[in-house]
DNA sequence: GTAAAAGTTTGCAGCCTCTGCAAGTTCGGT
DNA sequence: ACCGAACTTGCAGAGGCTGCAAACTTTTAC
């Protein structure tokens, strides 16, 4: 019964997400082409054919139309990584946790390199979504205190989500240059992490 | 001659620089008492005594006046990682580039505590945090690439740059809570990412 | 099928941040 | 003391964003 309710988007359902990927689509598009600060919300409203006050009940601000929202749905971090098995070391794990989220970025791989272009060609944009992955850490320092039985406030899960999470955004920011496959260019950074971060045994990298 | 010029602050100098202070002064303490979002920058202005069309001399936005300029003057974070003798390993050389900066801090601790805490409690200001933290990240890829002998768009200067950088935030936002000496907290950070991320050596952390 | 309820869009006014312009004021140099 | 440079300030306006309420669309209940 609630799995019918769920799996029938009405008509306006269907509608929201058609104008909110419309906004999001003309967002991209327009800052692409101009830079963030000649693209008004007038513009991309225009652009996608609602009025702006419209837009405000999509976005909270003109830079979240740019970023997009979080990405959609499924289980949290949290959940992913405690559903990974215990004997699997911690940043394997968090690989694996992360696998779904990282083989979807590669499906969508013109929009996601689109999306990366424009948050490094428009400065103001790459602290915001650095700010937000933060701000979703928290949920992988819960799961990693959990896993390794430390309190959520020391140190070392603290500093095992702000670290994965630079380094997936150090690796998502090469792949939007000259990367082939997010998953290997993760994995290879994560690797870092894992060993130390020393150029004795990193040289050999490209 | 040139020294007795920069050394002989007028009163144009010290006007200007006693109006910074007061506009920074008085956004600290407005933001830390109401919250960001219920103090203008008519209010800023008003409290140090001078217009809001001046505020926007010293400032370009209502944020900046919160958190200040950037750390002052001083050698680049470039020039101070290069100075750095090259048989130190890379991280405690970053450390070590780092150690004046995390000395000022340590030395202005009250407002220094007063700033984090009042990002803290407004978390639109830490993108900007973040922001300032990036353009001494890009100094430090260069400085990496320079001592590692690796090319600057190679993966590993890249790396140690954004997480150096994000260790580094990381003890800061723990120093602002409950941490006493910045460096050590910065310093025991930095052993994790030298060693590696994983919990078998790092369980006896508090 | 119809009407009412619920949800969404929209126009509008206004607050706030920020910018360019130019007149007025203060400071520094001769 | 005078003049030019530097700084302050008032003003108007652009753009981002919010609250409000009327109008419109879709869904629900009968």
């Amino acid at each position: 019964m609630a799995e019918t309710e769920a799996a029938a988007p009405t008509r306006r359902d269907r509608k929201k997400q058609q104008t909110r990927a419309a906004l999001m689509a003309a967002a991209l598009r327009l800052v692409d082409e101009r830079g963030l600060e000649h693209v008004t919300v007038e513009d991309i409203s225009e652009a996608a054919d609602v009025s702006p006050r419209t837009f405000f009940n999509y976005f909270a601000t003109k830079d979240d139309a740019v970023l997009g929202g979080p990405l959609p749905n499924g289980p949290s971090m949290h959940d992913r990584l405690l559903a990974v098995p215990a004997d699997v070391p911690l940043v394997p794990a968090i690989l694996q946790a992360m696998s779904a989220d990282i083989a979807e970025i590669q499906s969508e791989r013109d929009f996601w390199l689109t999306r990366l272009r424009v948050i490094r060609n428009n400065s103001s944009l790459l602290p915001l979504l650095i700010a937000r992955g933060e701000c979703a850490e928290q949920e992988t320092v819960t799961a990693v205190a959990a896993r390794t039985g430390l309190p959520a406030d020391s140190l070392f899960p603290q500093l095992a989500a702000t670290l994965t999470g630079a380094a997936f955004r150090t690796a998502m920011m090469r792949w939007a240059t000259a990367g082939d496959n997010l998953y290997d260019l993760v994995r290879e950074t994560f690797q870092v992490l894992e060993t130390g971060l020393a150029p004795t045994h990193q040289e050999v990298m490209r």
